[in-house]
DNA sequence: CTATGGCACGGATT
DNA sequence: AATCCGTGCCATAG
């Protein structure tokens, strides 16, 4: 990927459009917003207008989203995913009320968030617009952990609205990225990450879980303070059980959910769940997931850009001096934005087929992830296909399920193989050698060689043969990986830089 | 002797 | 043209 030199050359020639064009497309959400504003804030012929336009039907709306006639969205059809352009990634909100260190120009490949924004960024799409300012408020109001400590009744009044109202909103941003935030006490948080683990329970997990609601609910004090014993009698269990339980906690709760490392001890390939702003959101209509599946291309800035009108006609009787550098001016303007149009339509065009293609695999998982190279799909959208590899490099996606991932993923060519290999080696009975493995995947239609098949272990982070002799202990050996379902969470990555996409995620 | 990890080569992908 | 990925061969550990 050789980059057009960064520099604009003023001139609107159709290779200068085409190369802008090219670069624009491989800046992700962020980068492309720094752009715009730099390009904003120096040139008096490009202008934002804060206007915002019904993301289904165009109509001018006040407000970003979808206007009051197209609520209700015409024939939903699942072979042609609704995707568009959606200007929600501005909250006005948030700028307003929050002004600790405002970290716009930090690096330029991702983590470009604070807390709140990030969370926010989950949960957008599920609130409605009164609802944002009451999510913007809450957020702000979090201390330093993670946690609410103000009374809920303030924020109703403050916003006129009900208590039922602002809780909804509540357990929307504890259900998000990281899990528990928003909640009023360490308890109230651990509750709800165990429950959220416990929606895709593991057979070990489901015998903990009753004691561990019961120990955090009544007994935490005891348990921080390492009063095993005592908590073991109340429970009537052995303390070792309620080390274990500790131990269990400890591990995969988190009582202050801002607090990015909590005992940081986990090290392997995994490039964790960090703070990455996706820059596109897939959905579905409704909850379910045979629905039609909404495809949102955030765009980072709000309202619209255009050429200012007042500009072009002010440059008619520039003075002769001026007239060239203002001339200047305009056409970059106009190119930028014309760029930038052009963009939105190869995303938007982008989408729908990945969409379209891999619709089993974001609805289901890895598994069902089908192999497809990027040249195939420039083949099919008729485009080079460099201008997928730039669409594609360094973009993050979240899915319906919450989880972000980046777009690389979709043209993983392994993540299919691995899955399986994964669930083999889950469902084993004793322990299989590579070369058993890469039998039994024969058989299920993955021709892999044995060489392989070690490869891809490695990558699972899954220990070869000879380590793994029980399954229980294996257990302990990786509680961070394994279940495709997901685990994503609650051990929230440090903030830890991620360089963009050379390895893929492994599996999760 | 078997199971794995390392290195390196060639074809596919970007 | 530069990289990435699957494999084969070989050395090493058990």
């Amino acid at each position: 990927m050789i980059l057009q030199s960064q520099s604009q050359s003023l001139r609107p020639l159709t290779t200068a459009h085409l190369a802008q064009t090219m670069t624009l497309l491989e800046l992700n959400g962020e980068q492309l917003r720094q752009k715009i504003e730099a390009e904003l804030a120096d040139n008096p012929a490009l202008e934002q207008i804060d206007e915002h336009r019904c993301l289904t039907c165009g109509r001018a709306i006040t407000a970003p989203g979808v206007c009051p006639l197209c609520n209700h969205i015409s024939e939903p059809n699942n072979d042609q995913p609704i995707v568009f352009v959606s200007p929600f990634t501005d909250f006005k909100p948030i700028d307003q009320v929050d002004d600790d260190e405002d970290c716009s120009d930090d690096d330029i490949n991702a983590i470009p968030e604070d807390l709140p924004t990030f969370i926010l960024r989950q949960i957008a799409p599920e609130l409605a617009i009164e609802e944002r300012s009451i999510a913007a408020h809450i957020l702000t109001s979090l201390d330093e952990d993670g946690l609410l400590r103000i009374p809920i009744i303030e924020i109703a009044r403050y916003h006129h609205c009900t208590l039922a109202r602002v809780e909804k909103v509540i357990k929307l941003i504890q259900h998000a990225e990281p899990i528990g935030t928003g909640s009023a006490t360490p308890q109230e948080a651990l509750l709800i990450q165990l429950d959220v683990l416990a929606e895709n329970p593991s057979p070990a997990f489901l015998r903990l879980y009753p004691s561990a609601r019961q120990v955090i609910v009544e007994d935490i004090d005891l348990l921080s303070r390492r009063a095993y014993n005592e908590v073991a009698r109340k429970l009537g269990i052995t303390s070792a059980e309620v080390q274990r339980l500790a131990t269990f906690i400890s591990e995969n709760l988190n009582p202050y959910p801002a607090r990015a490392h909590w005992g940081d001890i986990h090290h392997s390939s995994e490039p964790r769940h960090n703070y990455i702003t996706p820059d596109i959101i897939i959905s579905h209509l409704y909850e379910s997931p045979d629905s039609p599946i909404v495809v949102e291309i955030l765009s980072p800035y709000s309202g619209a850009l255009r050429v200012n009108p007042l500009f072009r006609e002010v440059l008619e009787q520039a003075p002769q001096e001026k007239a060239e550098s203002w001339q200047a001016h305009l056409d970059q303007a106009s190119l930028l934005v014309k760029c930038i149009q052009q963009r939105n339509n190869t995303m938007v065009r982008l989408m729908q087929n990945i969409v379209r293609i891999q619709r089993e695999f974001i609805n289901h998982g890895d598994a069902y992830l089908i192999p497809i190279t990027r040249a195939r799909l420039a083949f099919e959208l008729d485009v080079h296909e460099s201008t997928i590899s730039r669409a594609v490099a360094g973009k993050a996606v979240q899915l319906p399920n919450r989880r972000i991932i980046l777009l690389d993923k979709f043209f993983d060519r392994s993540l299919q193989i691995r899955t399986a290999l994964r669930e083999l080696i889950e469902k084993e009975t004793r322990p299989l050698s590579d070369t058993d493995l890469a039998q039994k995947l024969l058989s299920m239609g993955y021709p892999v060689a044995r060489r392989t098949v070690a490869k891809y272990r490695a990558m699972e982070g899954i220990l070869p043969a000879r380590f793994r002799s029980g399954s229980s202990q294996e257990i302990q050996a990786q509680t961070s990986r394994q279940k495709p379902g997901l685990r994503p969470s609650i051990r929230v990555a440090t903030a830890a830089v991620n360089g963009l996409a050379n390895h893929n995620p492994p599996g999760k």
